[in-house]
DNA sequence: GACTACAATGGGAACGGTTCCATTGAGTAG
DNA sequence: CTACTCAATGGAACCGTTCCCATTGTAGTC
């Protein structure tokens, strides 16, 4: 009969105690990580008894009193664009493997969006947080920050805050993108990138680019634009710079996936042979290797960038960790040279 | 020095109610939805004292008490894959819009960390759940349904268990597609699916091929194996199916993304093209139609299976929605024909 | 053999809310 | 004017844990 009832509601702490016929404490203390402070008999005496009544401890009421929630959260700018999945994954599996959970929140690149998530994220109490948001910290951020919540910031930087940032080397990302064009024969590039408003390494990107873009005496311009709402402005960034006169081959640099997808189309659009028109993104898709002839890529490491970011956060949540001074650990990206980059047909007389 | 402090700790309701002087009944009414049962000025006086110590109720008690987590739980088996990704995008959004918040676990197709998940899931109470993972029921899975934790599963079946199902019309999805192979001229078919113990649908889909084919006189054969572990394999069916006599053009058909990636690396490596070798997808990828000359695909409507399938988890939340007998809810995938499949070039003469 | 130290266990007060029930006062019908 | 209703509010118990602080018993010390 009392095995009957087990099935039908979760069973409590109290149920356990008194099936086993000890108190709450020591089941309690079972479950808490401090067995041994119980004898041979008592944990046997638990074990079956909580068993019998398939008991799991509330988390909820966990968390209420201890403070634990056990909770990590995740903002994410685009859950659509798969660097974002992969960096989750990592992030996930990172905290699985120490015992917390993680919520994901999207924010679709919307500030709004981001307000709730976090109003909702500071509702639950979570431990810390992993932030690939808008660029602009928002109020809600800041307070969490304030509060003490530990943050860690991918791929982002947010002055004001202080936090853990884990990313790419954005400059020498650039540079090695350059160096690969421009040992190529590349001498007349167009740098794309989505709004630079929204995260800092896009701006620190772009700037590199021009910058370094100069000083390596090649021509050519860097753009920053809205994907959705300029589809075709990007198709006339692109046409103007196709039609621009120079004597230089000419190459497209993308700052992202999503930008990489949309040129990819645009070019098809136009019916541009990859290669003798260089194409060349940064982040590594599925796809890129299927494209005739293959396009060029530099691969963020985005498993041990999950990883690092995880592991930067745990570590503040340790007793001592909260005050260590802000990390900052950039990445290095891996070239996979392919076809569209393989050089102007002239280049190769 | 008060709004000093308050940036330090988050603050409960009873100091809410201190500050405002009222009881902490009526801070908790106020922020329960229940303010029109409070006059005026109490209504402001509270909401000033809430706005200066920045308050914001604790989930974590509120669950306690009334059991209300107010969670949704999501088990998806491939977070890596986009289908996956894209309907999770749409759960997300209805949840958030009902007051939901979602918790995404990827079990990354292994039954162990299922049970983890599944586990950890109980331990916060959350409320409902969206599933897209293993074929066979776990242990977990079902106490949690029979606790009264109502269930969707999407695009699987757990014949067992008794929820909604969210889905496909994989028999229509799979004659769609050997309507349009066999129009296009295809009549020599080899379809490829990932192993079909693992979901109900893609042993509806394979055996449904395999019926449907027969019936319709074509000849070819239908596969299921594993992408990670059998990736020799895959290129060693293919190769069997491209040299296998037949007077009539061949085609494959991929049982969802995974399966169309694998094997567009094999027909490229093997340099295949396209068209010739007929060949089409189910599930839109982004790089679908950017493949040379794309690649003819089914897609699925992502975001309404997402959307249906918390509708109807939301539903069973409701007071008496729990008896209603179990939904089965199935969506006819979108044609979208490329070069991929354009015919074979004798059938054009 | 009394005293201390310590290991093993239990009792009860939090934790921050919700909710039932009681209390108050004003309006209304008789 | 009295009794009754109802709206507005507060008091206190409770949700399922953790954790501090007893309490007990047993072994070790002198």
């Amino acid at each position: 009969m009392s095995s009957a009832r087990a099935a039908s509601r979760r069973a409590t702490i109290l149920e356990v105690a008194h099936q086993a016929g000890v108190s709450k404490t020591s089941v309690s203390r079972y479950f808490s990580g401090e067995r041994d402070r119980l004898s041979e008999t008592m944990q046997t005496r638990i074990a079956s008894a909580a068993k019998r009544l398939n008991y799991r401890p509330n988390q909820m009421a966990r968390g209420l009193k201890g403070g634990h929630s056990r909770l990590i959260g995740m903002l994410i700018a685009d859950i659509l664009n798969p660097f974002s999945v992969a960096v989750m994954h990592g992030v996930e599996q990172a905290c699985r493997a120490k015992g917390f959970s993680l919520v994901v929140c999207n924010t679709d690149n919307d500030p709004a969006q981001e307000r709730d998530h976090l109003a909702l994220l500071a509702a639950y109490r979570i431990e810390g947080m992993v932030i690939n948001a808008a660029g602009q910290p928002s109020r809600e951020l800041k307070q969490l920050a304030e509060q003490g919540t530990p943050l860690v910031l991918l791929d982002r930087s947010l002055g004001e805050l202080e936090a853990d940032e884990v990313g790419l080397d954005n400059a020498r990302t650039i540079d090695m993108a350059l160096d690969h064009l421009s040992s190529k024969g590349y001498g007349d590039l167009l740098y794309l990138s989505e709004p630079t408003s929204q995260a800092s390494s896009r701006q620190i990107r772009l700037e590199r680019f021009e910058q370094q873009r100069e000083l390596r005496g090649l021509t050519g311009r860097a753009l920053s634009l809205s994907l959705d709402k300029e589809a075709s402005s990007l198709e006339q960034a692109i046409s103007d710079f196709l039609a621009s006169p120079s004597q230089r081959p000419k190459a497209l640099l993308c700052g992202n996936g999503n930008v990489t997808l949309a040129v990819t189309r645009a070019l098809q659009a136009k019916g541009v042979v990859l290669g003798a028109i260089g194409l060349m993104g940064i982040d590594e898709l599925d796809w890129c290797q299927l494209v005739t002839p293959g396009i060029t890529t530099l691969a963020q490491p985005t498993k041990d960038i999950g990883r690092a970011a995880t592991e930067a956060l745990l570590q503040r949540l340790e007793p001592n960790g909260k005050a260590a001074p802000p990390r900052r650990i950039h990445y290095q990206p891996k070239l996979l040279a392919r076809g569209s980059t393989q050089g102007p047909p002239t280049s190769t007389a």
